[in-house]
DNA sequence: ATGTTCGATTGACATATATCAATCGAACAT
DNA sequence: ATGTTCGATTGATATATGTCAATCGAACAT
């Protein structure tokens, strides 16, 4: 079955592009979809590459294409007024981006920016809807998709809002190591500002904290990599931190 | 159509109970359904009345039902560590609770409290997963709900995140004109520590804003009753506060 | 009337965090 | 070599907000 996908689904793209976020496995939410289903949201999608740095999707703008990463890191970024921005969270390999405004009101709520390079995937908002309506295995997986983002976003909150900065940024390096770069030492490729922006704080607030583990010798770092040597600890100071 | 739904769907609830919040009008997201799946939904539902402070879904607790509120106030909480509570908002008449954990986990992600007196049915989850596989349009509706959650909470979490107390309290207090109880003198029904938990500060604070807004003639309060005389200025605070 | 309770209010003070300004250091161009 | 740039770091200071404690005031019971 999984072959079968393989072959004929890229039939307009070359070096197999999709096959990496269309292929089963890294439970896409494309699992469920029938050879013609997958057809036919393949059919038209456009593949975009986009360098370090480059707008991917802009807030306010109209959400008629969902979004689908094949490779690289992009940051998904809550733009408030005046300069503030929020990096709500990260997006990596196979991660879909629909929320955000695809199903209602048409518009997106949030800009989303690559961080590396970006290998990804467009597709009509309308060939969704009409997956929605053909699969009710595929609506029932979107709906477990957009409720993990709003559970994500409702714990960013409640961390937020009622953590001080250790704490955040206690849940930031675990994040980060636990759900985007999966290994331990890593390579955040984030600067100092956009660390900061993703646990709402500013950036010297946030160097200093990160200087206070680097001396208790929970963390080591060096630029942007970070290698977090006593993750205990950083769970405890996450807790009450 | 309306008046078919309206008697046979409540068969088993007496005084008609149901006919509010399945009937047809705020657009509510039953009313794409046909007259069988309307009758499969209710066929089972339990009707519940809650009296003012009393819980009505528990934060941590199995998502096996998602609930109707039919009438009364309920505030949805987001329970940190410690004593530390966040409402994230309040649902009033015909609101559908499903968020929070329904299609994925199947584990609460918060609390919900009734305000005032509350009437509300209990639906099996099992009943809404049957709905979305039978009817699209519904599956539809319920993305749509879903997405529209996620937009508050992520306008809330930039609005907490990025502004000082004054645009909070603002905020606070157009949702409350605006979006539950739509008319301009209003009666929140909810202490100070309640208004204050909705926007993430202390209940001193919270009346300190609470009273700078009074000398400025921008509100009236009286106990839990507040008055809106200038919102304009209330957006103006919003917007730069 | 009088006391009790409990939420609302106020004031004095503490502190977490932001702001502002300066310095450092590596990458890079000249 | 030397200057330039730009992000990272550090320090001094300001401020928004929280904490703690006291008072007030209405509802209620005695």
């Amino acid at each position: 079955m999984e072959s079968r996908r393989k072959v004929e689904a890229c039939v307009n793209c070359k070096d197999r592009c999709c096959a990496r976020c269309f292929d089963v496995g890294e439970d896409s939410i494309f699992d469920c979809l029938t050879k013609e289903e997958l057809e036919l949201l393949v059919k038209e999608k456009r593949h975009i590459h986009f360098k370090a740095g480059e707008t991917i999707l802009k807030q306010n703008t109209a959400a008629s294409h969902v979004v689908c990463i094949k490779q690289g890191l992009a940051k998904i970024i809550a733009e408030g007024d005046g300069d503030k921005k929020l990096i709500l969270r990260l997006v990596a390999n196979h991660s879909i981006l629909t929320g955000g405004g695809v199903f209602i009101e048409e518009i997106r709520h949030f800009t989303v920016q690559a961080v590396t390079e970006v290998d990804c995937c467009f597709i009509d908002s309308d060939k969704i809807y009409e997956l929605v309506s053909r699969n009710s295995k595929f609506a029932f997986e979107l709906l477990k998709l957009n409720n993990r983002q709003n559970i994500q976003m409702l714990n960013n909150l409640v961390g937020i809002t009622q953590k001080y900065m250790p704490g955040r940024v206690s849940d930031l390096l675990l994040y980060l190591k636990n759900e985007i770069f999966k290994c331990n030492p890593f390579d955040t490729k984030l600067s100092r500002q956009e660390l900061a922006d993703m646990t709402s704080m500013t950036m010297e607030s946030f160097i200093r904290i990160l200087k206070e583990f680097k001396s208790a010798g929970i963390i080591a770092v060096e630029g942007t990599h970070i290698h977090i040597l006593d993750e205990d600890a950083l769970n405890v100071i996450s807790k009450k931190g």
